[in-house]
DNA sequence: AACAGCACCTGTAGGC
DNA sequence: TGCCTACAGGTGCTGT
């Protein structure tokens, strides 16, 4: 499951690689995996060229010359990767193939076909919905501070509109960092915890990137290697582990339909 | 405004 | 071994 440090690494991985290439032919093998499900709407990006490789949010982004300039969104979801190179078990989930110019490929693979490449239209605003980017420590506690719903905060921190990127492992872990029960309504969480949170969301998010993100079970980066920031979870998927801050035995509960890991002594409500 | 439930998908793990 | 069910989860939609 990539979230902004997976797909930090991804988008970095591929840019120097990318970048410079022009597109020669793509073939699209399962239609909904493209934004409005047709595959033709991928055909205005033949001959163009990749002048820059992004990310924002969970989203990566390739900018691609000619005129008008052209932008594409690619969201990985849960189980998409982009590969250069494909696996032994690749194989059978390729759902689109580029072809560049030079003769190299850019495969994007997606087991459960929940991935999404979207092409944008010139005049339309990218990704309109997305709230800031939670690498400033400034910016998140700031927007911390300001909050004053009576949402549950692991819910609120996985709400892409309030802060882009971050997805069920850095909340969890985030919090457990922070000492916060994920069920703590948002306005209720005292002035320095969320001082402590606004500081410890970046640094975290900036550790997995320098450890290229966290492997679960499909996350790869082009290069199909693993991420390394998996062994240094606290919490998540830690269930009936020890704390590491007190030895207690990690919980999990469902929230909004998905699992939350936290420590029942090290976050209280 | 908040939230619950579902749809999208398929591999994997568990029970019997 | 083989069948069945539950589960994983990001986003977007509908309904309450």
């Amino acid at each position: 499951m990539p979230e902004l440090p997976e797909v930090q690494t991804i988008a970095a991985g591929l840019a120097p690689v990318l970048v410079g290439k022009t597109i020669r032919e793509i073939r699209v093998h399962w239609h909904r995996s493209v934004e409005g499900g047709s595959a033709s709407a991928l055909d205005c990006l033949i001959g163009k060229e990749i002048l820059q490789v992004g990310r924002r949010g969970k989203y990566i982004i390739l900018s691609l010359g000619g005129s008008p300039l052209c932008r594409v969104t690619i969201h990985l979801r849960m189980t998409g990767k982009l590969l250069f190179r494909l696996g032994e078990k690749d194989a059978p989930y390729v759902r689109v193939e580029f072809f560049f110019q030079d003769g190299s490929y850019l495969y994007f693979v997606d087991i459960r076909k929940f991935g999404r490449i979207k092409v944008w239209k010139p005049d339309e605003p990218m990704l309109p919905c997305l709230g800031p980017e939670p690498l400033d420590a400034k910016i998140v506690t700031e927007l911390l501070l300001r909050l004053e719903t009576p949402r549950a905060i692991k819910t609120v921190l996985l709400d892409q509109r309030v802060l882009a990127g971050i997805g069920n492992i850095y909340a969890d872990e985030a919090l457990h960092l922070s000492g916060i029960h994920p069920l703590t309504p948002a306005r209720a969480i005292p002035h320095s915890k969320r001082c402590l949170l606004g500081r410890v969301i970046p640094e975290l998010l900036g550790e997995a990137i320098l450890h290229k993100g966290t492997t679960f079970s499909d996350y790869a980066t082009p290069d199909n290697r693993q991420g390394e920031h998996r062994q240094f979870l606290h919490v998540y998927g830690r269930e009936g582990g020890s704390c590491v801050k007190c030895g207690s035995v990690i919980e999990r509960i469902c929230i909004n339909n998905r699992s939350s890991h936290y420590c029942p002594a090290c976050q209280q409500i």
